[in-house]
RNA sequence: GGCGGGUUGGCGGAGAGGUUACGCAGCGGAUUGCAAAUCCGUGAAGACCGGUUCGAUUCCGGUACCCGCCUCCA
């Protein structure tokens, strides 16, 4: 059986995984707080970690993995934005509103992941959902002596948990020391962190032994996960922005609630995501949400898969268009080698090694490259699969809509050339080729050159062979610039 | 101040203590009316300073610069 390995963020080493019970190995991803449209940097973590979601199925069985992703839906900024619709004159109530909101957020999250390539997690709990596993977990915290109330807040003592700190690589001390938080005067230390808050009458709330209030952000993933996956679980992951505080806090009450269990073996953290060299952020202009790239620009999900798995997950990315066009143009001709091909049986020996070797992904799509100079389209694609590109659906890849010439969404023929736009496109094209041939017989060059810059310039690509021309489309085809020459 | 990541050829980006990474771009050739596509060939690297070693881009120590976290953040 292949051996995987990955860093383990808890050990700060590169370790051999072995699941506690292989026939049902388990997984708790970080999920979304679903208040808008997903950003970029949102993706990363989904499509790494659905890369070892699909490792772990292929060594272990696609009926032995169990993998949770949460969807954070009480959370102060979706509050904030109910609120301001009420106050705009909306007459829904506040927990309709945010209901309306976190329920639209969620599909839009689907849509964008779905694009992307990630296969569905098995299951993706809503926090609102479980509350009353959370209020169950804090008063057992607060039964063991590891929490306490104050005025109506319940908070995690953290001096009660010896290996606080552990996880990120700080200590109590030292964090004081350097503290910024602001710290509330009910607080026995500055460190301690909420489990519970109070909502007033403008805020969401359910009814709990300290009043009526919501829950505090880190206690959702603990009860979430012990309900699905046990005490005891394989892989913890989510980005490095959430080792501290969330991920040690996320230790801290679990191991103190349920000691008989060692919650999480190997934690794996992705690092953060840049554009342009610089963290993506709005007042920059280099914000970008995965819908805006996949509309408005035009890339395919495929694409952006691709090019958030061309760096190693443990590294710093920077997205540039740069990277985004050469991943296309990869990605094109991969597809036309696959187009119609049946997969190989298993997946190539060294692709499969690259991604047990830690999710290498870098090194997989090298091997990748390899493959397809070979022109074994039936390896490549089962190969490729594992990192959930060149699947069957066409994912996005579609021709911009031309007036008046139908929908123009791209189809795979069953040629040998592969992949041809629709019957319209091709008549056009081919049209055009012959008039160029006709010119070139004719010694016309100044008019069948005229027609190779239209139809290169459309994003045709003209492959003149002893026989004849043949023609192909590039990646960057435009049916709107196949006009009239001249 | 504390914790962590990065620095590789024109660009992107890996592995390995000694033998071609790879992709894109470039250059030379074949081919072409000229091109394109394709094929063949090819130059180019590892921030800086020390150390270990027969030998380091790869291990160890230090320096510089960049980035992130410590407050909501994937």
């Amino acid at each position: 059986m292949t051996t995987i390995r990955l860093t383990n963020t808890k050990t700060r080493r590169k370790e051999a995984f072995t699941p506690i019970d292989p026939a049902n190995v388990r997984l708790y991803v970080c999920g979304p707080t679903v208040y808008d449209r997903a950003h970029l940097g949102n993706g990363r973590p989904v499509v790494v970690f659905d890369v070892l979601f699909r490792l772990l199925r292929h060594v272990y069985g696609p009926d032995h993995v169990t993998y949770v992703r949460n969807f954070t839906d009480v959370d102060d900024k979706i509050n904030a934005a109910a609120q301001a619709r009420k106050a705009a004159g909306d007459p829904r109530s506040l927990e309709e509103l945010i209901r309306a909101r976190t329920d639209e957020t969620i599909r839009w999250y689907h849509e964008d992941m779905d694009a992307l390539g990630a296969l569905r997690p098995t299951h993706e709990p809503r926090a609102t959902e479980w509350i009353g596993a959370m209020i169950a977990m804090i008063e057992d915290l607060v039964a063991k002596g590891h929490a306490y109330e104050r005025e109506g807040h319940v908070l995690f003592r953290v001096r009660s948990y010896r290996d606080y700190g552990a996880l990120s690589g700080r200590s109590v001390d030292d964090m004081i020391a350097g503290a910024r938080v602001e710290v509330a005067p009910f607080k026995e230390d500055p460190m301690d962190f909420v489990l519970w808050k109070p909502s007033d009458d403008e805020l969401p709330g359910w009814e709990s032994p300290w009043g009526r209030g919501r829950p505090g952000w880190h206690i959702e993933c603990s009860a979430m996960s012990y309900e699905l996956l046990g005490a005891s679980f394989d892989i913890h992951a989510g980005g490095i922005d959430l080792q501290f505080p969330h991920h040690e806090n996320e230790i801290a009450q679990s191991c103190c609630a349920h000691p008989e269990g060692g919650f999480a073996n190997v934690w794996m953290h992705n690092e953060m995501l840049l554009v342009n060299g610089k963290k993506m952020s709005k007042s920059l202009g280099n914000f970008f949400t995965i819908h805006d790239l996949r509309k408005d620009r035009g890339i395919p999900g495929e694409v952006i898969r691709m090019v958030l798995l061309g760096t190693h997950y443990s590294k710093p990315m920077d997205w540039t268009a740069e990277k985004a066009a050469q991943a296309k143009a990869t990605l094109w001709k991969w597809r036309k080698l696959t187009a119609d091909v049946e997969p190989a049986a298993s997946p190539d020996a060294a692709v499969l090694a690259a991604l047990a070797d830690d999710l290498n992904t870098p090194a997989a799509i090298t091997r990748l490259h390899s493959i397809a100079a070979q022109e074994d389209g039936a390896l490549l694609k089962a190969s490729a699969s594992l990192l959930g590109l060149l699947e069957d659906d066409l994912r996005g890849w579609t021709l911009p809509p031309v007036t008046g010439t139908g929908s123009g969404v791209m189809e795979v023929s069953g040629s040998a050339t592969a992949i041809v736009g629709n019957v319209q496109y091709r008549e056009t094209i081919e049209r055009l080729l012959d008039e160029r041939k006709q010119a070139r017989m004719g010694k016309d060059f100044r008019r069948s050159d005229a027609i190779r810059d239209l139809l290169v310039g459309a994003g045709v690509i003209i492959k003149d062979t002893p026989a004849g021309a043949e023609w192909d489309l590039g990646a960057d085809f435009d049916p709107a610039r196949l006009g009239e020459p001249e």
